[in-house]
DNA sequence: ATTATTGTGTTAGTTAGCTAATACAAGAGA
DNA sequence: TCTCTTGTATTAGCTAACTAACACAATAAT
């Protein structure tokens, strides 16, 4: 899952050009020190997102969907804000002061 | 771990008022359909923490230093800011597209 | 004093998710 | 054609974290 995760955000923060060809499973396993089957489980849902695709023997691109890496990048903005104001809730802070909270934060 | 945010959470936003007597290890992990030991570890964490005190043979009791309390909801409020501006810049946000997309969510 | 309730400790068993090692499939490139 | 690189699949073994099932300690309540 953290593999997921940040793959999936250094193609939607542009580290990955559309079309990059991405690590073979195996190189890529090598570099993060883990198990090839890992790899390639992560890869797999990320492929189901649609976030690559695969070409057999070839290896694994991304997308070149420019139109879909910038939907999934509103997207999960909207959801990383979701998340920042119903971790607040449930520290007892109000919609109000959640966002007087960040807009402070934000200033620093 | 989440038996440890959860109780936190209930603590700092006030649903358990400062005194009150937790449940019993037993009860708490029947509650939750998880092992004693579980509960156990979790509310040894938290009373390492300060947000609850154990008193021997008659149970554990959520700390009755509002102070305290409410340090820790300040110090968690800023790290959920953080947390957020850190999950919008590995999206590839700036600061100030951050604090855009927030106010925006937060008009909804 | 006795009992019930609480926290705490210990040992063994289980399980999900990973690692390890290997094999096969299939197209690129020489 | 032959070899290399790539993805994919399979089987077995390992490990952390949990469950299970107790036992013991301490004290409040009766």
């Amino acid at each position: 899952m953290q593999v997921v995760n940040k793959l999936k955000e250094e193609i939607i923060s542009g580290e990955f050009t559309p079309g990059d060809k991405i690590l073979s499973v195996r190189d890529f396993a090598y570099t993060l020190k883990v198990n090839p089957n890992t790899i390639q489980r992560a890869l797999t849902n990320l492929e189901e997102e649609g976030f690559i695709i695969t070409k057999r023997t070839s290896g694994k691109f991304v997308t070149e969907d420019l139109v879909f890496i910038k939907q999934k990048k509103k997207e999960l903005a909207s959801l990383k804000a979701l998340e920042y104001f119903k971790n607040m809730e449930n520290l007892g802070f109000t919609k109000e002061e959640s966002l007087l909270n960040i807009t402070k934060e934000g200033e620093k």
